[in-house]
DNA sequence: GCATTGATAATCT
DNA sequence: GATTATCAATGCA
């Protein structure tokens, strides 16, 4: 079942916790390709320094972060990897969450034809990875997940084992934000970015 | 370990 | 308008 808008609409931390054990499934070229959500980080941009909205900045990039929940955050990192975010809360509070690992579902072999990887659990196990495996460029930037033929997530009734929270990854720059643990993965998965 | 890469945002003239 | 510092990472050595 196709999440719905509501899901979307609430505080950050919460979405990034449930949104584990979620399904995301996208269309690509005729194919369809599914993963399974293993990992996440939630992102709270008015107080948190760790958030390109922090201090409510707004600027083209981070316009769509105000957006209502459900929409897509897709931005370019170090030049050459994409990441790919999950919109929060209600229109005006930029809160996102960065999915940085799942597990493939179906269409695996696609997935491989688009990335060149030769251990099992590279294909999908970080940010940059994943939005290579399923084929999410920056023209996806601002689609709604809600409505989306192309994007979506799903819920099929899994529930995830055991919940660990951590701190985030690669934001050593966010002062005391550092140390939120906000950052959300399924223990014991494999296709978990780092321990 | 370490090089890669280009959009973005801040800081200048 | 031009210049520069920075970066939610990856892949290869």
């Amino acid at each position: 079942m196709r999440l719905t808008r509501e899901f979307y609409r609430r505080e950050g931390r919460q979405v990034a916790r449930e949104l584990l054990g979620k399904i995301l499934v996208r269309n690509y070229k005729g194919s369809v390709l599914r993963a399974r959500i293993v990992e996440t980080e939630a992102y709270l941009g008015p107080e948190d320094r760790a958030s390109h909205a922090w201090k409510n900045k707004r600027t083209e990039r981070t316009e769509t972060m105000y957006l209502q929940g459900g929409h897509l955050y897709i931005y370019l990192i170090y030049g050459m990897y994409n990441c790919l975010n999950v919109v929060a809360s209600v229109e005006g509070i930029p809160h996102a969450v960065l999915i940085r690992g799942v597990e493939p579902l179906e269409g695996e072999e696609v997935m491989r034809g688009l990335r060149n990887c030769k251990k099992k659990y590279e294909l999908t196990n970080g940010p940059g990875k994943l939005c290579m495996a399923l084929g999410i460029e920056r023209r996806d930037n601002g689609v709604d997940l809600a409505t989306s033929p192309d994007i979506w997530l799903e819920d099929d009734g899994y529930v995830p084992g055991e919940v660990v929270c951590a701190r985030r990854v690669g934001i050593e720059y966010a002062g005391d934000y550092r140390e939120m643990l906000w950052r959300y993965y399924i223990e014991g998965n494999p296709w978990v970015s780092r321990r």
